[in-house]
RNA sequence: GGCCCGGUAGUUCAGUUGGUUAGAACGCCAGCCUGUCACGCUGGAGGUCGAGGGUUCGAGUCCCUUCCGGGUCGCCA
């Protein structure tokens, strides 16, 4: 027999009843009657119960000494429970294990710094100093279970679909561009620095120049900023992909099969049949007010700004109007009104105006008196409004109407519980601005990737205003969760330098900051497009997690601290010489 | 860095307008119990109320400062 076990604790049923048996596991709770003992006895798999008998008092004051989360070795007989005493939660519920040996393996201490056994919440600093202990249970250990799992599929679906899994390097050098780069002093070229990558982003482009044709990778990237619930600060992993001479089109359909098949696999929610919906970028930022849309939220933003421009309101005067229509919502009291309207300008709004359609099909309510009967025609039919509706009008300058106009149905949503949870909707952002005006430095700006292809190419670029110019850029969302960016690439070095030119860079700016990509271009580049859909994320919407440290084995906390492993810590004297740093640290008030 | 929420027993929490010796549940320790599966019963130990200062006859409670944790804005091309 194994020296540790002959069955995990999820496998014995009556089929074994009468053989002897070896397990391992910890002690997961004991209950201890006087006369006869039960041990539930738990390890990666399940719960068996163990059961010692007055018979053998040796061994049961043995068992009772044990603490409880120690690793013990049991060997005994398998024996069919009492007809009235199988326990259906159990996969092993129909028989339990007499003891005849016990052996520990593993002590614990008498007092665990929290209850393993128990779902019971506990503050997340001591959970993550003995992350150990908080992987043991129940939720924690399935949801990295199912990480593992997703993470296996993925994989499969990607293969299925000739792509292959391809390693980049951890250690490269510093982008300058985007977020704050780790960076890892050289010991052997003094003074300076690799920088770990926030993305394979150059190096995927490099392997299409290399003559490979599809790549993904399960990749680790790397960025220093600030943590959030669904960000986390350090490290996190994307299913990196990347396909040469591909449009967008090809690159939706393979991750379309990717996410749904995934989705499907891992829920029994409804999710989003292939193709999933396409939105462009300004019907979004009009429609849903973010670039982000949650689609389970059935309700939709209309602009009305014209309809103003014939009514004398001289608070909506010479501002872009938004208007969102809520069916049976008339009848919420006053009180729910006033809270909707704290909500908005403790958000930024200047108000929120708001009115109830009533029975007559008349608009009740503090502006009403300000909107004649062709505004008001107009406004039932653009929103489809009838009795029993509230309209909510948000009414500022364009970019900021339409974010609050975004939060603000958000927030109706959620009040008025219209969000379903049985469902995971996805869409493709698409047609991002290739660039966007900064205010701050009076000048234009590349709105997101740089080396995305711009629409039109070339010609765009020569004729077109630079804020009208669209790029193949595009993001999946679900849930109003953004799962990843993409895009076409811009592979032709001439349009590159044309792009950089129109946001104040020069050549010598792309060649010094992107040499490699830069002169690669120059060998005959295949056209080509990819994505990089966050995994941690994908795993914290299927697991329903509120946290990404939920769906992570050991994360940081949102200081960027590992308090288990200490990390960062400090470093020898001798390391840093050798290194060649020496710190330059604020000094302490 | 700004704003919001929190910090009371090992854990999760309660603690009223400031007022006796700061409570409960779980856990821990001891005892009882032959069928439980969140076993049950009896008893016990366990607290710098995050820290410092202030107001007061009296502070877990009010005020100030500060530390720690979480969320969020900035940031994340």
């Amino acid at each position: 027999m194994h020296k540790y076990r002959s069955h995990n604790c999820n496998q014995l049923t009556k089929e074994n009843i009468g053989q002897e048996v070896k397990l391992s596991g910890w002690i997961h709770h004991v209950r201890d009657h006087g006369g006869v003992l039960f041990v539930d006895l738990r390890d990666h798999y399940g719960i068996t119960q163990v059961v010692s008998e007055i018979d053998n008092i040796e061994l049961k004051e043995k068992i009772e000494k044990i603490h409880k989360e120690s690793t013990i070795c049991v060997t005994g007989i398998v024996e069919a429970r009492p007809e009235d005493m199988i326990n259906p939660k159990l996969a092993t519920g129909e028989i339990e294990v007499v003891a005849k040996d016990v052996e520990v393996l593993g002590e614990s201490r008498p007092m665990l710094p929290f209850e393993v056994a128990t779902d019971e919440h506990v503050r997340e600093d001591l959970r993550l100093q003995y992350r150990y202990l908080d992987l043991r249970r129940k939720r924690l250990h399935d949801n990295i279970i199912l990480r593992s799992k997703v993470i296996q599929l993925v994989r499969e679906k990607m293969l299925e679909q000739d792509f292959l899994e391809m390693q980049t390097p951890i250690l490269t050098a510093s982008s300058p561009e985007g977020a704050r780069d780790y960076l890892v002093p050289s010991r052997v070229n003094p003074g300076k620095c690799y920088a770990l990558p926030q993305a394979p982003q150059q190096f995927k482009q490099l392997y299409m120049t290399s003559g490979f044709d599809k790549y993904f990778q399960i990749a680790p990237c790397f960025r220093d900023e600030d943590a959030r619930a669904d960000r986390a600060p350090g490290e996190f992993y994307q299913l990196d992909m990347e396909m040469a001479f591909a449009t967008q089109d090809d690159v939706f359909v393979v991750i379309e099969k990717v996410m749904h098949d995934v989705f499907v696999e891992f829920t029994d929610k409804k999710v989003s049949s292939y193709p999933f919906k396409r939105i462009p970028y300004a019907e979004a930022m009009l429609k849903y007010g973010t670039d982000k849309p949650d689609l389970r939220n059935p309700l939709e933003i209309k602009d009305i700004t014209y309809v103003f421009d014939n009514l004398d309101f001289k608070a909506f005067k010479n501002s872009t109007v938004r208007i969102i229509a809520v069916p049976d919502c008339a009848s919420q009291a006053r009180k729910w009104f006033d809270k909707m309207v704290d909500f908005a300008t403790e958000n930024g709004a200047k108000g929120l105006a708001w009115l109830k359609v009533d029975e007559s099909m008349n608009f009740q309510g503090p502006i009403a008196k300000f909107i004649d009967d062709a505004g008001k025609s107009e406004i039932m039919n653009v929103t489809g409004a009838e009795a029993g509706y509230a309209l909510f009008f948000i009414a500022d300058k364009k970019p900021e109407a339409a974010r609050l106009a975004g939060i603000v149905r958000t927030e109706l949503a959620n009040r008025l519980d219209l969000i379903s949870d049985d469902l995971f909707e996805f869409c493709w952002i698409v047609d991002f601005p290739m660039y966007e005006y900064n205010e701050e430095e009076k000048k234009i700006d590349f709105s997101h990737n740089p080396f995305s292809m711009p629409q039109g190419g070339m010609e765009a670029l020569q004729t077109k205003d630079p804020l009208d110019i669209l790029a193949y850029q595009y993001d999946i969302v679900c849930n109003g969760v953004e799962l990843s960016s993409g895009a076409v690439r811009n592979h032709k070095p001439d349009v590159m330098l044309k792009a950089f030119e129109i946001a104040g860079y020069d050549q010598s700016v792309v060649e010094s900051k992107f040499p490699a990509m830069f002169n690669a271009f120059h060998y005959g580049a295949p056209p080509h497009a990819g994505v990089a859909p966050g995994i941690d994320r994908m795993v914290m919407l299927i697991a329903g997690e509120p946290n990404l440290r939920e769906v992570v084995a050991f994360p940081m906390n949102s200081k960027a601290q590992d308090v288990m492993m200490g990390a960062p810590g400090e470093v020898s004297a001798k390391q840093l010489r050798e290194i060649h740093i020496k710190f330059d640290l604020p000094e302490e008030e």
